[in-house]
DNA sequence: TAAACTGTCTGTAGCTACTACAGGGTCAAG
DNA sequence: CTTGACCCTGTAGTAGCTACAGACAGTTTA
């Protein structure tokens, strides 16, 4: 089957394929007389297994690694174990610091009361107060204690 | 003040004081004879602001967008609220998102029951299966309604 | 026969928000 | 005179793709 018919069936896109296969994930297919690839179900199976694990937020490195495991399935399994759980923590790490920040979000939203100009905004005024060093009410102590988190908008 | 103090001061890095100067975030500064840059106080509460957002989880087109609205004070902040109840929603999917994948990566987890080989690894049994078309327990029906979110290991 | 269309190829650049150099200049202290 | 701390510009790297550019292959339509 060709790239296209591949990429198709296991939901992804083509440049993804490539990409994987350049990344060393998918196997090398042969190739037709005029170069294009041509993939087996073996590699169908291949690909569908990379998307699982990126479905389950897996990174390349880690499905690399259990692709490895695969390869090798005299190896113990306390490693695959391990990394699901570290996973898993990570996640709710993540998780946490994200449910944070969004009850400084809410906390943000409800300084804005009305229909005003930004002059009078509630929530610019906030943001800019925090900027000049006064508390703001978005990161109250009570809120304060674990805002280093992993989210996407970590600081520090 | 130069770069090294301003960047003390708000707790974070010179590269990313020069960073945030390139992409127009914060007022490119005064130099002194030598080429260093030569901050004020001012420059201080900008790069706060900034600081402050990003730690909101506040991306950097919308921080631009904030800036522009202190600086002219005139406009309404109706603009202002959507922004921050778009952030709260985005944030509020992505919660959900990982909270799934949390629910289907303890699934998973709960595959693998003690100290075996690779080749009996039920999680890799279960993760091989699922790239073979079959059920898989972490990506069941009672799971599967709300897979393709916004979290880091999103897929299509 | 020719043009249009679809699929494929390689290679490179872009996305976010930084971070990390390389290779050099500036300035005070020892 | 050298060491060390600071600063400069410019470029490349991070994760995991995505989106081209520019070209070739093969089929269908005018």
């Amino acid at each position: 089957m060709r790239i296209g018919e591949l990429a198709k069936q296991s939901d992804c896109d083509v440049e993804t394929v490539r990409f994987y296969e350049r990344e060393g994930l998918l196997d090398a297919p042969a190739r037709e007389a005029n170069g294009y690839r041509s993939y087996t179900d073996a590699h169908l199976v291949q690909l569908n297994f990379i998307r699982h694990c990126r479905s389950l937020g897996i990174g390349l490195p880690a499905v690399r690694t259990l692709r490895s495991f695969q390869a090798s399935p005299e190896l113990a399994c306390d490693e695959i174990d391990q990394l699901i759980d570290r996973q898993i923590m990570r996640l709710h790490q993540q998780i946490e610091s994200l449910r944070l920040l969004e009850r400084q979000l809410h906390s943000l939203r409800d300084t804005c009361h009305a229909h005003q100009t930004a002059r009078e905004c509630g929530i610019l005024r906030t943001l800019a107060q925090a900027a000049e060093g006064e508390a703001c009410s978005c990161h109250s102590p009570a809120n304060a204690s674990a805002v280093d988190g992993q989210h996407e908008g970590s600081v520090h």
